[in-house]
DNA sequence: TTGACATGCAACCATTTGGTTGCCTATTAT
DNA sequence: ATAATAGGCAACCAAATGGTTGCATGTCAA
């Protein structure tokens, strides 16, 4: 989970993440493209998003092609995001409440 | 938004949310209680928390009192997370689709 | 009014991070 | 066979990160 969280913190990784979900199966080269970044760059941003299971490769001859496996995003929606997200409306409301508690 | 995934890339940032999605508006002293950290350190976590506008922050008298805001996390999750999961169900087989189509 | 308590500020430190360059290996095409 | 292509490995670097210690300030209570 920690991994998953320090994956998506980097604007870069989460931009590949993108371009995979745009187009499945991209070659690392492919990946490479229209970025301002040396390859190595990539390979090491990619190496994490694999590492945290948010990025499949399979070896196809001398291409690495990357594929997107959105379960780990799924998962922090789940356990992670509709916590917080109960009690959104009641927020500001409570704020008001526990401050006039504390000023009596 | 790449402020609010930073803040949530460090675990211990993460249990403060919890403990404060727990009881909301605690001070500062209140959120060190049983953490192996200095006051210090926590305090430098909860300004990240701010500055990302997790955590929305209220001074009353010499304590400060800090209170969780949802919105940033749920904007993750509609922004964000939603878009991958679209098509999580189909990737498996796309994938295997594409390598077929590869070994033409 | 003076001591205790809650927080703030700044300097410093080790480690991690995001990036580079240079070279090596494996596969494909001519 | 050999050159071009796709990718891998390792050393190195600067900046960011997560933490510490020491001291200062503001507020409350006796």
């Amino acid at each position: 989970m920690d991994d998953v969280f320090k994956a998506l913190a980097d604007a870069s990784r989460r931009s590949l993440l993108d371009r995979l979900h745009a187009r499945n199966g991209q070659t690392l080269n492919e990946l490479c493209d229209g970025i301002a970044m040396t390859r190595q760059a990539v390979t090491k941003h990619l190496v994490i998003l694999e590492q945290a299971n948010l990025v499949t490769t399979l070896r196809h001859g001398r291409e690495k092609l990357h594929y997107l496996n959105p379960v780990p995003i799924h998962q922090i929606g789940e356990r992670w995001i509709r916590k917080f997200e109960r009690g959104k409306l009641t927020a500001l409301s409570e704020l008001k409440k526990q401050l006039e508690k504390r000023d009596e």
